[in-house]
DNA sequence: TGTATTTATGACCGATTGGTAATTAATAAA
DNA sequence: TTTATTAATTACCAATCGGTCATAAATACA
């Protein structure tokens, strides 16, 4: 009756930590996408024989839905923080957005534009997913907007909405675009140039 | 021994016109990806059994690399007529990207796009492809914003090439966003906003 | 020591995959 | 009319696909 304590304690117990065998089909759907990872590649990936795979996680499809809850949950998290480091508003999004195309570069993409790209036209979960994610981080992106405007550090006169729907298409382009360069010099400014552009 | 009339004239005629069937590739391919479209899609979308596909174009890979050159050939000539209407190059530039944004919301997205996520990072012909079509378009538009600068039309101080940057990826950006949006209004004036914030 | 319950494993399934090869059909040239 | 050549069609192939199921193993509880 210990709701705290409630952990699975009857049958053989499992080997294998839940977010471990999710870390790991993430990244091969991030860098394979969906069509693209088979049975044996998530298996290989996970260690983890199909049985398991659909016993813990249902099929292919409801296992790529869970991988990418987790590649947004985690990614947001890994970058959000980097939005509260200064007092400015501009700075704030300044640094977001430097941490964001760094992240992007290291990761060669973002699990959310290939999906976007490959799945959410034939995909409706999918879709919905990517865009209740979208939403959320435009309105992030148009409150930090909307203040560095408010403080005049963002002279240009233009709904901060707007303003915040051109990052997100830039950041989607930015995510597109690190995919087909080993050199990604001329694409990590993109972002500042944006930004600068505005004041 | 006429070189000029050169038709294919031995043996039984082919009964179907090549750009047609590539055509017909491109648009399936070009809406379910190279993973996502299967022989039997292909023979459905052309008409052609696979056995007559295998001999006119190859296989698979190869189908695909000739849709996409086909697909890049015919989207250029489609959008740099635009390019040309007026005298003065932010004019120019400005329907250009116009167009281009009509043409992304209408075709929901861009095969080079939706390739270059899917296997760039994996195919290397694909990856070489894009790249010298993205290097075309980049020359292009530096020579619009060049010039549009030289009239004063465009006032920021920044290099050219870095601001061709800043479109690229904008492009790719809208591309990729379409593909997630049945309302497309909040992204069809991003391009437009992000000129404006030029000059 | 059973018994119930859950997990791990691997054999197994039909369907589909991309791809080949043999056969038939249609044409031009001899 | 025969022959060479090319195209259309289809039967066929091994391999892989996503998915299921029976069985063995590991634990808690009685």
């Amino acid at each position: 009756m210990n709701i705290v304590d409630q952990q699975r304690c009857v049958g053989r117990p499992r080997e294998f930590e839940e977010d471990r065998v999710l870390d790991a089909a993430m990244n091969i759907f991030w860098n394979q996408g969906y069509e693209g990872t088979s049975l044996k590649d998530l298996c290989s990936a996970t260690g983890l024989h199909k049985g398991s795979l659909y016993q813990a996680f249902g099929d292919k499809h409801q296992l790529f839905l869970k991988s990418l809850k987790y590649y947004m949950e985690q990614s947001f998290k890994e970058v959000a923080a980097s939005a509260y480091l200064h007092d400015s508003p501009m700075a704030n999004l300044r640094s977001l957005l430097k941490e964001i195309t760094i992240k992007c570069i290291e990761g060669e993409g973002c699990m959310v534009i290939n999906s976007l790209v490959e799945m959410a036209p034939h995909d409706q979960e999918v879709k919905q997913m990517i865009d209740q994610s979208y939403a959320m981080k435009q309105r992030f992106l148009t409150d930090l907007i909307d203040r560095a405007q408010r403080d005049g550090e963002i002279t240009i006169k233009q709904d901060p909405d707007r303003l915040a729907a051109v990052l997100m298409v830039t950041l989607a382009g930015l995510a597109a675009t690190v995919k087909g360069f080993s050199n990604t010099d001329h694409v990590s400014y993109v972002l500042e140039d944006v930004l600068s552009s505005w004041s």
